[in-house]
DNA sequence: TCCGCGCTACGAAGCTCTTCGTTGACATTA
DNA sequence: TAATGTCAACGAAGAGCTTCGTAGCGCGGA
């Protein structure tokens, strides 16, 4: 009702939003220096792709002191959450289920994830769904 | 090991590729109609798509007839796995429990669905994971 | 035979994404 | 104060994505 919600990150802005969810508001320089070993790029390209995410609403900006200072807008469980549902959309047809069922399906579900997994479920099991923020 | 493993799919390729799930091998013709509901484009524009797909190696086309015919190169399920472990490296950290925990926090994981995620679990649970075709 | 229809191929326009160089403002220090 | 360094802003280049118009080919009907 009052979200603008923010498009769907792209992949160097997603790279860049999990530095802010790391480190919490951070610098220009703070966000390339975590950046560089990763995704070796100038310092502008992250100046510019602040601006530009600054723009599409993705971080806010702090220009109180001549170094301005970028937080991410929303948390990373409301983005996480909000590329999943995009993602059951676009290739589940609107199954989470099935979702759920290819993430099984990968090497990176060890044993112990599974087991994780399954107390997820077990303690949900039963009550309603009902957080539906995003 | 022999598969150069297609890329990602985007958006209108992911729409495409629906359609020829759907539908099984079909031709532009086919293709075009079957989107234009959800998608009204041009008649070249579904030609265009599915030639770049082909030189992507996203679909396949048989060129007996004077009119193609294209299918799917990997099937839908797995395609899914691509996907989700892609978004699983991107924005979980690897994780696919957390993955899943958001899937679960989604609005459209109904109680039916709920139910059907706990079978999957337990029919899996207690196995080791070895499915991973890709 | 010739016309029209459906088909593929091609090129290009408009858009977004990502990258970086340059510029000018401001601060710090010698 | 002059030199040096850091910063934000901007413009533009190059790539990829999506769209469509146009051209050219072959086939079947008049």
């Amino acid at each position: 009702m009052s979200k603008p919600s923010a498009p769907r990150p792209t992949d160097a802005e997603l790279a860049i939003l999990r530095v802010l969810w790391e480190r919490g508001p951070s610098t220009v320089r703070q966000v390339h220096d975590s950046l560089t070993p990763e995704r070796p790029t100038a310092y502008t390209t992250a100046l510019k792709m602040l601006q530009i995410m600054t723009e599409k609403g993705l971080v806010r900006r702090d220009e109180t002191d001549r170094t301005h200072i970028y937080h991410a807008r929303l948390t990373q469980e409301q983005t996480q959450r909000q590329l999943v549902r995009d993602l059951v959309d676009r290739a589940f047809g609107g199954s989470a289920s099935k979702l759920v069922m290819q993430a099984l399906a990968t090497r990176r579900a060890s044993a112990e994830e599974l087991a994780e997994i399954r107390k997820l479920i077990e303690g949900r099991d039963g009550r309603e769904v009902r957080d539906d923020r995003d």
